[in-house]
DNA sequence: AGCATGCCTG
DNA sequence: CAGGCATGCT
């Protein structure tokens, strides 16, 4: 990991004494509360683009450089997320130090160091250095290929110029007191307590909308043709369905069938409750009792004691339960523990916390888009030899999103620093399709880990900045504007803002350095926290908005044109013959384009629309004004004033398009069984032959300062 | 020149 | 669906 680092930011390694650095308590500029130390990197290393990912990376960094001994979130169970280290990289340790001497090339590089550190801090370095190494597999292919790009995303020069000189500031005030960085680490500790807690609402918050999404698709209880939101349980407060009532009709007859289920009961403790003490009992009270009530707890996600395919039930699925013959079955593996069930994830005792600090420390690191393959090159400390590894790789997701453009827009942002092969992993432009899938990873590895306060903020923070937070628009969105298609052909611009208002509400960039202040939405409701990461509406969203509608109309002409040329071939004569209803193989056609899912009521207005349209092809071409080369523009004259008023519901935020999106996806991939996973052998060989490879590569990010 | 729009293409 | 290009307007 060093040596990547340093071949990445030969400049900075230069000067830097990473060391010393463990020992710099300077208020970080950009992020006062947390201090750069020896492990941060340039901004544009974050592959996952998300800022709270990089905000949990620095509190792991941050909780490994403090003391052991008083970690933060005091009398809670998470303190062992500092702690982890201690054994259980000691197991590892003669391996990765034999077959890697790279791990310590930060110090054999830096000779020179302005701060000679303690034996005490270079242990603890060392051990971090091998967690993090062992982690990272073998990173250096993407770094390689990525800094050959030459087209760098600005901002994450410009972050990575941030970053570059926040070293070199640093390396100019070598003497930082270890008093000020007690004192400062206290508060840092705070804050982070703080924060923590906020993720921990935000996280019962959308378990619990997951849940009901869930449930609500679940095909045994419900009719899965309306996959609906309600809103009686949301524990925001925030009645998504609400938006919709009284309306249209399909969303009426949605939001009318009321959710039978009960609330899911959602236990997830974080290790701030009595979950540490009590997560043996809760598993033999769930193994007792879990047939009754187990089946939408997310407790059930966590139990070590539900682990068996048998004993999965359908509120499962989500983390992909299927019987083994199928496709999805290769997953099956994800829903058992790598380790055994009495390492209880909750507790937070070595070895599980280990495992779950590699994971999530992988997480925070390359973000939750990168492959889960070299994790499995660190077998968990209790089953090294698992057949049930899993080899999670998000790429055999990403490839089958649908929405994917197949390369980056040019407003998406490259992931500066990946893990192997990140470049064929999801990215910014992959969407919600495999969004869901995401779901279910998450779930399962919460599962498969433990739901240690670490490892679940991050994986809430890694499902929430999947499913919302990315840049560009979302397959919802684009749903969304179908849909709007059916009242409006040729939406203004303003209109198109009025009835984003998700994207229009943020005007400031998620990663840019106003960050800070938005970690506060923590504590507000879902939404606002998803509006708050929407995209900016910025003008290149507007014009991609406008190309949406562009396209769709283009469509739409298309069909218009080539069915008013059948009619006339098939000899209609006149046009009132013609009509448009919902038979029509027209209108099937155009609902399949804007409506695919066929779940909305496409309203009479459009096919009355339709129909005049059609009748103008026809016209103009039994008149053989098709012969001018613009000879449609006097129709789309005629049909640009045939634009309805867009419903108020429209405006709402895009999130409803989004669990909407998830229910319809959710019985997409039931029937398609796909997700497919890496078989963990494979992958570990494959993990251990690039693992050598560590080290190399990394040439310098281009476009630094000097 | 700068921007918007439409057509064509992959 | 998005990129590239031509066209047309200001």
């Amino acid at each position: 990991f060093f040596s990547e680092m340093n071949l990445s930011h030969p400049d900075q390694t230069m000067h830097s004494s990473g060391d010393g650095c463990l020992e710099d308590d300077k208020p970080d500029v950009m992020f006062p509360c947390y201090r750069r130390n020896v492990y941060d990197e340039p901004l544009s290393s974050y592959s996952s683009g998300s800022i709270i990912s990089q905000l949990l990376r620095k509190t792991i960094h941050s909780a490994r450089a403090l003391d052991e001994s008083h970690f933060y979130l005091s009398g809670s169970g998470v303190a062992d997320c500092g702690q982890e280290d201690q054994t259980s990289v000691s197991s590892k340790d003669s391996t990765m130090e034999a077959s890697s001497p790279g791990a310590h090339v930060s110090a054999g590089v830096n000779p020179d160091q302005e701060h000679p550190v303690t034996d005490h801090l270079q242990a603890k370095r060392a051990r971090v250095e091998n967690i993090i190494r062992v982690m990272a597999g073998s990173p250096n292919s993407r770094q390689h290929g990525e800094s050959e790009k030459p087209d760098t995303d600005a901002k994450d020069l410009r972050e990575s110029r941030e970053a570059y000189r926040e070293n070199k500031r640093k390396q100019r005030r070598p003497g930082s007191s270890n008093s000020d960085t007690c004192n400062a680490k206290d508060e840092e500790c705070h804050k982070l307590k703080e924060q923590l807690h906020s993720m921990q609402k935000l996280l019962h918050q959308l378990q619990e909308k997951f849940l009901q999404v869930y449930n609500q698709e679940d095909p045994e209880q419900n009719n899965r043709d309306e996959p609906e939101v309600t809103a009686e349980h949301d524990p925001t407060g925030e009645n998504l369905a609400s938006h919709y009532t009284g309306s249209e009709d399909d969303f009426e007859r949605k939001t009318s069938r009321q959710r039978m289920c009960s609330t899911p009961k959602l236990h997830i403790g974080l290790g701030v409750d009595r979950r540490s003490q009590a997560a043996g009992s809760a598993q033999e009270h769930l193994q007792d009792e879990e047939a009754a009530e187990k089946k939408h707890s997310l407790e059930y996600y966590e139990s070590p004691g539900n682990q068996s395919p048998q004993d999965q039930t359908e509120a499962l699925s989500l983390v992909v339960r299927k019987p083994e013959v199928t496709p999805l079955g290769a997953v099956a593996p994800t829903v058992k523990r790598p380790y055994p069930v009495h390492q209880t994830p909750f507790q937070f005792n070595y070895s599980a916390s280990l495992h779950d600090s590699q994971i999530l420390e992988h997480l925070l690191k390359y973000g939750p888009h990168s492959s889960f393959g070299g994790l499995q090159c660190i077998p968990p400390p209790m089953d090294r030899t698992s057949p049930d590894s899993v080899d999670l790789t998000w790429d055999a997701i990403a490839m089958r999103s649908k929405v994917t453009s197949g390369h980056l827009g040019h407003h998406a942002r490259p992931s500066a620093l990946g893990a192997v092969s990140v470049d064929n992993l999801c990215l910014p432009h992959v969407k919600i399709e495999c969004d869901l899938k995401r779901c279910r990873i998450y779930f399962s590895i919460i599962r498969v880990i433990g739901a240690t306060v670490c490892a679940a903020l991050c994986l809430i923070v890694c499902l929430n900045a999947n499913v919302n937070i990315q840049e560009g628009l979302t397959p919802s969105h684009l749903k969304k504007a179908k849909l709007m298609f059916f009242y409006t052909r040729y939406p203004s611009s303003n209109v198109l803002k009025t009835y984003f208002p998700d994207v229009k509400a943020s005007t400031c960039d998620p990663w840019g350095s106003e960050w800070e202040g938005r970690m506060l939405l923590l504590q507000q409701p879902c939404e606002r926290l998803l509006l708050a990461y929407s995209p900016a509406f910025n003008r290149c969203i507007t014009s991609q908005l406008i190309k949406w509608f562009s396209n769709f109309r283009e469509f739409y002409y298309i069909q218009m044109e080539k069915f008013a040329r059948q009619a006339i071939a098939d000899g209609v004569s006149d046009v009132k013959d013609i009509t448009v209803s919902r038979d029509s193989e027209l209108f099937r056609a155009l609902n399949m384009h804007y409506n695919k899912a066929n779940d909305f009521h496409v309203p009479d207005r459009f096919l009355e629309v339709a129909e005049i349209t059609l009748h103008e092809f026809y016209n103009a071409i039994v008149d053989t004004k098709d012969s001018d080369p613009s000879w449609k523009k006097a129709i789309y004259k005629v049909i640009c004033k045939l634009d309805s008023d867009v419903p108020e519901e429209f405006k709402t935020s895009s999130y409803f398009y989004i669990l909407r999106h998830i229910l319809q996806q959710v019985d997409a991939i039931k029937l398609s069984g796909e997700l497919t996973v890496c078989h963990g052998r494979g992958a570990s060989r494959a993990c251990n032959g690039t693992s050598q490879e560590c080290g190399e590569g990394g040439t310098a990010e281009e476009g630094m300062d000097g």
